[in-house]
RNA sequence: GCCCGGGUGGCGAAAUCGGCAGACGCAAAGGACUUAAAAUCCUUUUUCGCGCAAGCGGAGUGUGGGUUCAAGUCCCACCCCGGGCACCA
């Protein structure tokens, strides 16, 4: 029977036209199979794939395909986050109104997805700018206002002028907005909404314990790092001859003897009491410069107001400086500075003049002796009754003191913000609530749920929120007293959206609640979550939280929700990441075309491990491509040949080719369940096929027919279409993916024999093979006598000899 | 400055527990098939030295030390690249 050609258009449409529109596989919710729960992040509808999600999917899909065979009950979801900002920027630029240019692209990208031969069930799909969505957004704001973890205060907040809205602290990156990197944010005064998630910072940080071994480390000590949880003790000073207390905090109260000046933030309550007209302007100057956060140094600055504080430890006097160092947003916006003991201190004091006393000596060494070192703990000096103590004691003891005599006490600080969610877009859920005249502030009640974004909006850009020019979606009545009352015009941060879509999946259909939580039992927490690793702080951290904050509403009962979580790396393009303004996107579809969607999988999985940062070369696409071309002309021309049943004793060529597809079943089994080094699986398999077409004619049908079987099999979970258009050539029916994975034998496995290094000094000189488990004096034996062996070892004396069973000798010569 | 990764041929990489460094692929060169080209199949390919050759020998995993019979792998110090955080008191 003739080869067929490899064609990949026709075969991959053939399968696409009959697997669409259909589920491939369904979750059966109820079965005594384990469930496995695998997710890659969702993508936002801008209507271009390109091979960096490409490789996202086929990691996740190639680990769906695997579980589904081994016999796992697997949830394996796909929905659309629409995006705030990029629908609203495309709807602009088209004319079009956001919401039908968020559908559309959606489809689109649906189909996208559905031609990559993905294995998702469809019927779980959730779009999370569907006013369904929105209803149970707001549901659990309302949950959130009752609980007092959603509140409205006023607030210095950051604010992008190219996105006209608040930003949330995550979302901005070396002071500029996260979407526009050369537009420097500001600081606006406005009255926002927030969640209380430093409520749950202390959980949030005792529970990345749980995370580890399943979260990269990389991503775990960034959420630390983000937390940033300190201990130390806030103190008052008091502004003399005033009742006014300046509470500063320290993590060094040890130093306190040493402090010479209070320094205060720009943007401190106290400032305005302190300083004149002329240092008012300053202060004002200051806080715009701060906004700015130019990165790289900045200047330390500052200025004198003329009063002075009482340190309650020591009763002296010290100077109140306004400085721009010092953070309204941490810890209580105002410091000590002990210059002797702290490299910035050191830098502002010295620059003014301001003095430097030392009262920290180190274990070794005199004080005042230049041996102290800035951070470092020691003994305590000139800090009257607490001289003597080392810095540990002192910190212990000074603490107890401040808190008996009431200026102070043992304080814990955390560098998470709360989270800011008010935006002023038109996208985005809602806020469900109604500003009243007489009732304040009041929640829409449940069963008026969802408020709906109104449609006839007009999407000017210019930076107001549209709402606010749409009178039938701004005027209501009170849901109190009846009377005329305005509705709340900022929308969510579409980040409320993502952290808890995933939940949604698991009953993505229900009216009633958010979910039926018996579901979510079942399928949380996540067991293998795949995305990117730029979420680490933004969505990882809000989902966490979220699933925190539902828990204590009772919808949930686990901690966590992602028991594993994988980042993989970045597809580079010429040296460097794949964007719009280089010009150096591979898009998804033009790969499918040219080489076809198993193609682009293949490579992708193939040509480094999933988590590190990856090549794309069209070269070694090619690669990909001629191997499964390779794979499936063998295959074609060698299907007749297969018979189960004929009794053929077996080749030479037989034995070898069984033992590299059970070494090969081996390798890709074991990866799939250990590393994931999808490359090293594939290499594997490539090795088998190198030795088919050594051994090609020399093999019986029996063997043939186990191995186009086994084969095929293996390609399943990487190569889906030409697997399942082989699968068809042998005769057989059913989807690949629902047949069961091929185990492997051992005893297939093993090769005939050990083969067994000889060593002289370390180096290798020659090797044998022999039977397993070779006892260790035979090998000893063969060593000392084989012939490579001889001229090493001729005229020296042996030392010792090493012998690792079925492996190595090592033989140490002298002389 | 602090915290994570990483550094191996011309290139992407492999070596999973301290035991043959460079699997697999790309690129390159040569050959077979072909009128020819493409496609396909086969061979060679870390590097240096010796040899007509099969081969033989030396060096080699960022640098310098160390542990060990044996180090890409473990320990110490350093250099470089990538990422994150950064007046966080």
């Amino acid at each position: 029977m003739p080869e067929k050609q490899y064609n990949h258009n026709e075969i991959e449409m053939k399968w696409h036209q009959r697997w669409e529109n259909q589920p491939l596989y369904k979750p059966e919710p109820g079965t005594a199979k384990p469930k496995y729960y695998v997710l890659e992040m969702l993508p936002y509808p801008s209507g271009t794939l390109h091979v960096g999600h490409l490789r996202n999917y086929a990691i996740g899909d190639a680990l769906a395909r695997y579980k589904w065979m081994r016999g796992y009950n697997v949830l394996h979801p796909m929905g659309w986050d629409a995006f705030g900002l990029p629908a609203e920027n495309a709807a602009i630029k088209n004319n079009r109104h956001p919401r039908e240019w968020t559908l559309e692209n959606i489809a689109a990208m649906k189909r996208q997805h559905n031609r990559m031969g993905f294995s998702y069930d469809w019927d779980l799909e959730v779009s999370t700018c569907e006013p369904e969505y929105y209803r149970w957004n707001q549901w659990f704001f309302l949950k959130m206002l009752e609980r007092g973890i959603a509140y409205r205060k006023k607030a210095l907040v950051n604010w992008c002028p190219e996105c006209a809205t608040v930003l949330a602290n995550e979302q901005v990156v070396d002071g500029c907005c996260w979407r526009h990197e050369s537009t420097p944010v500001i600081q606006r005064e406005l009255e926002q909404w927030f969640f209380r998630i430093t409520q749950y910072a202390e959980e949030l940080l005792a529970d990345i314990k749980k995370l580890e071994g399943g979260w990269p480390d990389r991503v775990l000590a960034m959420q630390r790092n983000w937390i940033g949880r300190s201990e130390g003790t806030e103190v008052d000073f008091t502004l003399e001859g005033t009742d006014t207390r300046i509470r500063v905090f320290t993590t060094r109260v040890d130093t306190i003897y040493g402090a010479t000046a209070v320094i205060v933030a720009p943007g401190h309550p106290l400032v305005k009491g302190l300083v004149d007209e002329a240092g008012q302007k300053q202060v004002k100057e200051m806080l715009d410069a701060q906004a700015r956060k130019d990165p790289g140094d900045v200047l330390k600055e500052g200025f004198f107001t003329g009063h002075y504080a009482v340190n309650p430890y020591s009763g002296g006097r010290v100077p109140v400086w306004i400085g721009n160092f010092v953070l309204m947003g941490y810890g209580t916006g105002a410091i000590m500075a002990v210059p002797a003991h702290d490299e910035r201190d050191f830098e502002f004091c010295t620059q003014y003049g301001i003095p430097v006393v030392p009262v920290v000596r180190p274990v070794e060494g005199v004080l005042g002796d230049g041996s102290e070192a800035f951070g470092d703990d020691g003994i305590l000096e000139n800090s009257g009754s607490f001289s003597g103590l080392t810095s540990e004691e002192a910190r212990a003891q000074m603490n107890e003191h401040a808190k008996a005599y009431g200026f102070g006490e043992k304080a814990i600080t955390f560098r998470i913000k709360d989270w800011g969610v008010s935006r002023q877009r038109y996208w985005g859920t809602p806020i469900p609530v109604i500003h009243c005249p007489n009732d304040g502030v009041v929640p829409v009640p449940e069963d008026q749920l969802p408020v709906r974004l109104p449609l006839n909006v007009s999407i000017t850009g210019t930076g107001q929120s549209p709402l606010e020019n749409v009178p039938e979606f701004l005027n209501v009545k009170c849901p109190v007293c009846g009377g005329d009352a305005r509705r709340e015009t900022d929308t969510m941060d579409t980040f409320v959206d993502s952290s808890w879509y995933f939940y949604r999946y698991c009953d993505a259909q229900n009216s009633s609640a958010p979910f039926d939580p018996a579901k979510i039992a079942y399928w949380f927490p996540i067991d293998q979550y795949i995305g990117g690793v730029e979420h680490a702080i933004l969505h990882l951290i809000y989902s966490r939280f979220w699933t925190k904050m539902m828990r204590d509403i009772g919808v949930v009962h686990n901690d966590e929700p992602v028991k594993r979580l994988f980042t993989q790396g970045m597809v580079i393009k010429d040296g460097a990441k794949m964007s719009k303004s280089k010009g150096n996107v591979i898009s998804a579809d033009d790969v499918i075309d040219k080489f076809g969607a198993d193609t682009g999988r293949l490579f992708e999985l193939f040509a480094a491990p999933p988590e590190r940062d990856l090549d794309w070369t069209d070269a070694g696409a090619e690669g990909s491509y001629r191997f499964i071309g390779r794979v499936y002309r063998f295959v074609t021309r060698n299907v007749h040949r297969a018979d189960r049943t004929s009794e053929i004793h077996r080749s030479d060529a037989d034995k070898r080719v069984l033992r590299k597809l059970h070494q090969t079943l081996k390798k890709v089994t074991e990866d799939f369940e250990t590393r994931w080094h999808f490359n090293t699986s594939i290499a594997s398999v490539m090795e088998l096929v190198n030795e088919l077409y050594a051994s090609e004619s020399e093999l019986t049908p029996p063997v043939i027919a186990e191995v186009l079987e086994k084969l095929t099999l293996l390609l399943g979970p990487f190569a889906p279409y030409v697997a399942e258009e082989m699968w068809e050539e042998m005769g057989r029916t059913g989807p690949v993916f629902k047949q069961n994975w091929p185990e492997f034998d051992e005893e297939l496995a093993r090769e005939e024999g050990a083969e067994v290094v000889l060593q002289v000094n370390g180096k290798v000189r020659s090797k044998v093979t022999v039977a397993f488990g070779t006892p260790k004096e035979e090998l000893e034996k063969a060593a000392l006598s084989d012939d490579k062996m001889l001229p090493f070892l001729a005229g020296k004396q042996v030392v010792k000899i090493i012998v690792v069973p079925d492996r190595l000798v090592n033989v140490v010569v002298k002389g």
